[in-house]
DNA sequence: TTGACTAAGTTAGGACCGCTTACATATGTA
DNA sequence: TACATATGTAAGCGGTCCTAACTTAGTCAA
């Protein structure tokens, strides 16, 4: 066939090689280009020139490739964390810094991924690798705080100061997003708030 | 005809009398349901016994019913800050932990409306009403901020301080309801968080 | 009271989507 | 080479959003 519809590639052989990985691809590229709710996996078909019941010998329903998708960014904001981690000496003050604005860039150059990987929509909660994932990252941010505050990683004190910050630099990032924090009349450039993040959530005088 | 679907509600006249409004109620009560991508307006229909073309003579499209869902949710948001703020005294902590506690509350009890209320699907930065109503929001923790810093609202300090503690309220929130706060391995409380909220975003000797 | 205008319903249907079933084709292995 | 399996296709079901054309009922002026 292969009538004039929009198929972007077009397939020599019967089988595609490597289908799978391609529509994973396909999906996330048509996310951040239309948004998690504008896109079909039909449009991602096309992409790939499949038919559109080529998917589901793959992947068991539309949620199960969303999971991965998303499994795949999360994974991808991880590396970024640990490189940033990686970048600046223990206890550093820029190595929190860099760690925020991985989070934040992230958020700001793959926005739908990132409000993919923090949806409730598809059930995320269930998902095994994708709650391994967020703890690595987790884990990131625990490892990091442990160093700053000179404790040991399992205390309550590290954990509760590196939850802190999770949250502070998540809804930053969200409502940067939501384009709510440009709309406030408020002149904070991504500096001030990240300073404050660094100043208010991680110093040593304060206890919990 | 009226045949054996799932009408919810028999209709007796030919004009339902206030469609649009039972429209919208219906599709809030769907949304905490099913969950914002797991409704269909078709759903609502039947729920107000009217035909599935019938939404289209009160709204535009899908998305203008979205949007007017969030909306109304944001107001109730809204009245609940005020209500807390106007329960405590100026400048006291409990003040400010009640205002967050709205917030965290509202996620926990309407968790679909929170995630429409801040869904980057439908284009909510675009709608003016939306946009006035989270500034409206805003307004009171800047009120109450300034408050308890004994500053102006115009005050640079207090916008800061203000949208820090907005960022790590919402992401708390939605961490939260994400349920990645509860499978991190942190034994944090509610009252532990909001205690860091209020020590660690509105101290005085901390400045921006 | 009547008759036109309008608001708010209806039915019918098109375009699209997710997913299933039955069938076709290529690939690897005995 | 023969067969089993993996991976593709075509066809189609039920559902969604939305539009077009029609119908009903309420309003208001003459």
């Amino acid at each position: 066939m292969n009538g004039p519809n929009d198929l972007i590639e077009i397939r020599k052989k019967y089988h595609h090689g490597d289908l799978r990985e391609h529509l994973l691809d396909a999906v996330r590229q048509l996310i951040e280009q239309y948004g998690p709710d504008g896109f079909s996996i039909a449009q991602a078909c096309r992409h790939a020139g499949v038919s559109t019941a080529a998917p589901y010998k793959h992947f068991k329903d539309r949620h199960e490739i969303m999971r991965h998708v998303a499994h795949q960014a999360l994974e991808r904001m991880r590396d970024g964390m640990q490189r940033a981690a990686d970048a600046y000496p223990a206890g550093s003050p820029e190595r929190i810094m860099a760690l925020g604005n991985v989070y934040v860039t992230f958020a700001k150059t793959e926005p739908g991924m990132f409000v993919v990987m923090f949806s409730l929509t598809t059930d995320h909660a269930q998902d095994e690798d994708l709650m391994t994932s967020g703890k690595a990252c987790f884990d990131i941010v625990i490892g990091v705080v442990a160093d700053h505050m000179g404790l040991a990683r399992q205390s309550p004190e590290v954990a509760a100061r590196a939850y802190a910050l999770w949250c502070f630099v998540h809804g930053h990032s969200f409502l940067t997003l939501d384009g709510k924090a440009s709309k406030i009349q408020t002149p904070l450039d991504e500096t001030t708030i990240m300073a404050l993040v660094g100043r208010a959530l991680v110093p040593d005088q304060i206890a919990v």
